[in-house]
DNA sequence: GTGAAAGCGCTAACAG
DNA sequence: CTGTTAGCGCTTTCAC
């Protein structure tokens, strides 16, 4: 293992001045400079981060939490997200992945990292975000929006796809249109039911009460509520689901029932996980940037604090991924 | 921050005796030892990583690398994966994830991890492997199984998953099997005809030949796959497919077909992906254990080298997951 | 501009 | 059994 100190000794100067000169101070000489980075490149200097950490009181490692981790199809994101990150975070970082549920009563073993990234499902998820804060650990939440943003918060425009979606719909020339909403309490069941019904409104298109069930964002409950609005006597041509899941449930049902999508009805779904390509028909969905999501997440957590500390809530884009449910 | 000196000032004992005590270390009075316990608990010591990863020279990082992290619906087991190893490592440890192409030319940048699992899926990895090797990290290979085991490797009894299921199908009249065939090079690919093979020949069934097709383990081949087959003028009862993906895809092209499935044609798959539960119908496949596969891997990347050395190679039995597609 | 010396928190000889 | 001392590889005062 080669040290500064090695280089040091073949530069004939200080461990010091290899140390300045590596980390591109300004008190050394360019000359110097250069000619010890050289000597660095061809002995193959690695720099010794546990050395690093010690000295630094950092130990650069950022640590994702996950919520949920091996339920449903909820976690199809983490490949992208865990990409995401990467390819933002500085290589002498570490990305640490834990599932939160697994950490959360034991806090104080995570006293080791220097930043976290909280992939969040559901507001469940408050009480582990407000004891890392506790514990100083800079962090932002990732996926949920937040309602009182108290810590940095990236998440989708979840209102602006859902009314994207549905003004292609209309366009298409569909007129009844029905929904599926997620679980009321969550923030994303109410942001996506709010586009819905922008679209429509703008289009002075209404829909009767019965036309718009909940369900809690699981793929049963999409299959009964599709079951439920199908069965109406006068039964929408298009269903909204507020997620993919709950999406592919119904598209369940409708194959159950023997009903042809989007010929007999209409399905879309919310997200793009990875699967909705694949069903049958493929799902034509709204899909959110996780990947840029992730990479912004991490831009924020990596901001030296001051730098852009007026906003901390962000929004990014969704885009329609038109397949051919409807 | 409290340290040990900080405990040793108020316990009257030098740190060097505080650092032993907390290690449990034969050399100290049991008696000083609960002492010393007792006031690093009240005092809510926490040891810093980063000094015993310095002094160790351990970092008690331990990084899984994955492949193909975003790609199609290959990436299903990531979650399970990692709360399989999460679940095994001790406390002081972090789990580290990289996609495993995205280093694969940067090697130098991850001296610092203790120990490395691939969550390898093809031979094409074999070179990552080699060159992690050559830097003397200690690392498992998960998932794929070697065919000469020059490393650490875990894997699934898939050969005898296979057969039973072919038993369970052959004990319910089924008589005329088909299969889909993986990418021909793929270890996995052989062993899973093997069981095949196996449970047909025992039973002294047979098939011709053009009841064997071969795909590339993904969805599309899956589709052109039972689309051969179902134009057969002596169609099979039951295809069994080598992986979900494919099974997905045979799925797909059966429900654009018009036919049932499994009263037209039976279809087997083999992972069961998270997905494989809500496909239409719910697709009857041969579970692998991740998480307990990933349990065994952390356990053995762990183990001191010496201790079980002998045995480089483990296979964990697969079960049968019956749904409705067969 | 550069170097000498101290120290981050911990473990490990060596001495007693 | 316990303490003294040194040192892991690096950064950072403080001198020069």
């Amino acid at each position: 293992m080669v040290t500064i100190k090695d280089i040091a000794k073949i530069a004939g100067v200080s461990h010091t001045t290899v140390s300045r000169a590596l980390n591109d101070s300004p008190l050394i000489k360019p000359a110097t400079k250069k000619k010890i980075n050289e000597l660095a490149e061809t002995l193959n200097y690695i720099p010794n981060v546990n050395a690093k950490s010690l000295v630094n009181q950092k130990s650069y490692i950022i640590e994702l939490f996950f919520s949920h981790l091996s339920k449903g199809t909820s976690n199809n994101f983490l490949g992208d997200v865990i990409k995401g990150i990467n390819d933002t975070l500085p290589r002498e970082y570490s990305l640490a992945v834990h599932e939160l549920q697994e950490v959360a009563n034991d806090l104080e073993h995570l006293n080791r990292i220097d930043g976290a990234i909280v992939m969040s499902q559901s507001d469940q998820d408050d009480t582990f975000i407000e004891a890392l804060a506790k514990q100083n650990i800079p962090l932002v939440v990732l996926n949920r929006q937040l309602d009182t943003p108290r810590f940095k918060n990236v998440t989708s425009n979840d209102a602006q796809g859902v009314y994207q979606m549905l003004r292609h719909a209309i366009n298409q020339g569909y007129s009844k249109f029905a929904c599926i909403e997620g679980v009321p309490s969550f923030r994303s069941t109410i942001e996506r039911k709010k586009g819905f019904d922008q679209a429509l409104t703008e289009a002075a298109l209404t829909y009767p009460p019965e036309y718009c069930v909940s369900g809690d964002f699981t793929l049963a409950s999409g299959k009964t509520g599709a079951q439920q609005l199908l069965s109406l006597s006068d039964p929408p041509e298009v269903i909204f689901c507020a997620n993919d899941d709950m999406a592919i449930g119904a598209i369940n049902y409708c194959l159950e029932a023997g009903l042809r999508i989007p010929q007999d009805i209409a399905i879309i779904g919310f997200d793009d996980i990875p699967f909705s390509r694949f069903t049958y028909p493929p799902l034509t969905t709204i899909s959110k940037p996780v990947y840029e999501m992730s990479k912004r997440a991490t831009e924020l957590l990596l901001a030296r604090p001051g730098e852009d500390d007026h906003q901390k809530q962000f929004f990014l884009d969704t885009s329609l991924t038109i397949r051919q449910s409807l």
